[in-house]
DNA sequence: GTACCGGCTTACGGCATAGA
DNA sequence: TCTATGCCGTAAGCCGGTAC
């Protein structure tokens, strides 16, 4: 089968296969009809009453019984015939997945509380969070069953009239799987206790035999679905047997694009998967790994899904999105998934937080006071030291405790400031340019802000990085007047951080906490 | 007597929205 | 978010009239 235009094929790109469907469920659903003329009715909103309400008749077929039938035999288990852990919107959900043009929510709902009552299903195990099981009812004489073509799902077959429909079942039941067969049917006949073999004109309610006449008609010559009708006439005889001029028998086959046969190994049932938890969350995760086109790494892996979810919950949506954007970057160079998801994430979200206390501090003007007139790798031990400190706060309390001990420390610990262009290498690959060391000598001059300098530097690097082919004069011509221009709207600072030896940081901010 | 047409009635189904 | 309801158009079902 192709894709169908059905939510499966549309957002999902998969295709819809055949289904199975049983004989004795669908024997049960159409001898709900054995006692049409009852006109017993159930009601369909709560409070009805004998002149006010809404009500259907119980014994009646209609459109959605067919829609809820065959989704219930779509998602339940293949030998046990239930469905677990569903409420009727994720039955619904499912619903939405298998059909083109699915039906209205309520009336997918009226079917089933209808199924309910006269026993074709049971909900059990009713759970406080309102979910529950459905088990099939399946008479036990009437196991065996027959390979659904998904025509059933698409447009074509659903914009058919009710009448098509149960013929088409009905037949397609008679045939069973694998070989065309000519069926014959006659028109009248009500002794019959299994409704699909009544007469015709029983079975689908006609007064008129050219009603039903005109059905078969239309199911030999309406094309369903690529351009295929779902019947045929017989080859070797009418297709009408009259007795006088009265219509006898009608003789008629199931198309045979629409007669499949059981493949071992082929899966017919597809049960629907547990909602993951945080349901919100995972919605945003959903939407995320969609944006990012990471959704094929997860599909069908609900303990990956459920890993991914419960590690990036705690951290928030934004964290979140960075980890997803860094596991996409990840995938292109390595083209899978990394082997431990939790450690990946845990280290991404680590970095990330990294720079978050960093900005901040830098924002909140603490930053110079991290690791004050140290360079190079020592510098970044102790960075790294204080982040490891601070990162047990949120951004709010940090933000707090950076404003209160940036007032101490101006007043505490800071002196004159005298620089030298020492106290402006930052880039290492700067240090060689004759260019940037008179660019650096000139910050020191005008006491530059020496954490808003180092970012310019960093910033510099980024744009030579994004410029791989410029030549060495290119370098020191473009980065040199950009930082120069630059240079001129940094903020100076006549007082530069100090610190006591063996006084850190945090020790001072954490006195605040 | 049967086939066919078409008008009338009613149950069904879609849609918007209220309510828990 | 999930379930329930009201409104309203229409498909389905019913039935009488007419043609063959």
């Amino acid at each position: 089968m192709h894709i169908l235009a059905n939510r499966k094929g549309l957002q999902h790109g998969q295709k819809t296969g055949p289904i199975t469907i049983n004989y004795g469920f669908m024997k049960a659903l159409f001898n709900i009809e054995l006692s049409y003329d009852s006109g017993e009715s159930f009601s369909i909103t709560k409070n009805s009453s004998e002149t006010e309400g809404r009500y259907r008749k119980l014994h009646h077929l209609v459109r959605a019984d067919f829609y809820a039938a065959m989704l219930l035999q779509a998602v339940c288990h293949a030998t046990t015939y239930d469905i677990n852990n569903v409420n009727y919107a994720s039955l619904y959900d499912a619903l939405c997945m298998w059909y083109e043009d699915p039906i209205s929510f309520y009336e997918f709902v009226i079917s089933l509380k209808k199924f309910e009552q006269l026993g074709l299903i049971t909900l059990v195990n009713r759970k406080e969070n309102g979910r529950f099981d459905i088990q099939l009812r399946i008479l036990e004489e009437d196991t065996y069953f027959i390979v659904s073509s998904p025509v059933v799902f698409t447009k074509g077959f659903t914009d058919l009239s009710l009448s098509h429909w149960k013929l088409f079942f009905a037949a397609l039941l008679q045939t069973g799987t694998g070989k065309e067969k000519v069926l014959f049917r006659q028109f009248d006949n009500e002794q019959h206790d299994n409704m699909m073999h009544k007469g015709l004109k029983q079975f689908l309610h006609k007064h008129q035999a050219s009603d039903v006449k005109r059905l078969i008609e239309e199911l030999i010559t309406i094309p369903v679905y690529n351009e295929k009708p779902l019947f045929i006439r017989p080859k070797e005889q009418l297709t009408y047997k009259y007795e006088g001029r009265k219509l006898s028998v009608a003789y008629f086959s199931v198309h045979p694009s629409w007669i499949l046969s059981h493949k071992k190994g082929q899966k017919y049932h597809f049960p629907i998967q547990p909602v993951v938890k945080f349901s919100r969350f995972a919605w945003f995760i959903q939407h995320e790994l969609e944006q990012l086109g990471l959704t094929e790494h997860f599909t069908n892996n609900i303990p990956l899904v459920n890993e991914l979810i419960s590690t990036l919950k705690p951290k928030g949506k934004v964290l979140s999105r960075h980890v997803l954007h860094k596991i996409r970057e990840y995938i292109r160079e390595q083209h899978v998934l990394p082997t431990s998801l939790t450690a990946f994430i845990q280290n991404v979200s680590r970095s990330r937080m990294k720079a978050t206390i960093e900005n901040l501090a830098r924002t909140e003007g603490v930053h110079q006071w991290i690791a004050p007139h140290m360079n190079g790798e020592v510098k970044e031990q102790r960075t790294e030291a204080f982040v490891s400190r601070m990162s047990y706060f949120a951004t709010p309390t940090l933000r707090k405790l950076f404003k209160k001990g940036y007032t101490y420390l101006q007043r505490y610990y800071t002196r004159l400031a005298l620089y030298t262009s020492n106290d402006y290498k930052h880039v290492q690959e700067f240090d060689h340019m004759p260019m940037m060391k008179e660019i650096r000598k000139t910050a020191a001059r005008k006491k530059v802000c020496p954490a808003a300098y180092a970012a310019l530097e960093k910033e510099a690097l980024e744009m030579w990085e994004a410029n791989p082919d410029w030549e060495r004069w290119q370098v020191t011509n473009e980065l040199g007047k950009w930082l120069l221009d630059q240079l001129e709207h940094l903020p100076s600072q006549d007082t530069m951080a100090v610190l006591p030896p063996g006084v850190q940081l945090e020790d001072i901010l954490l006195s605040f906490s």
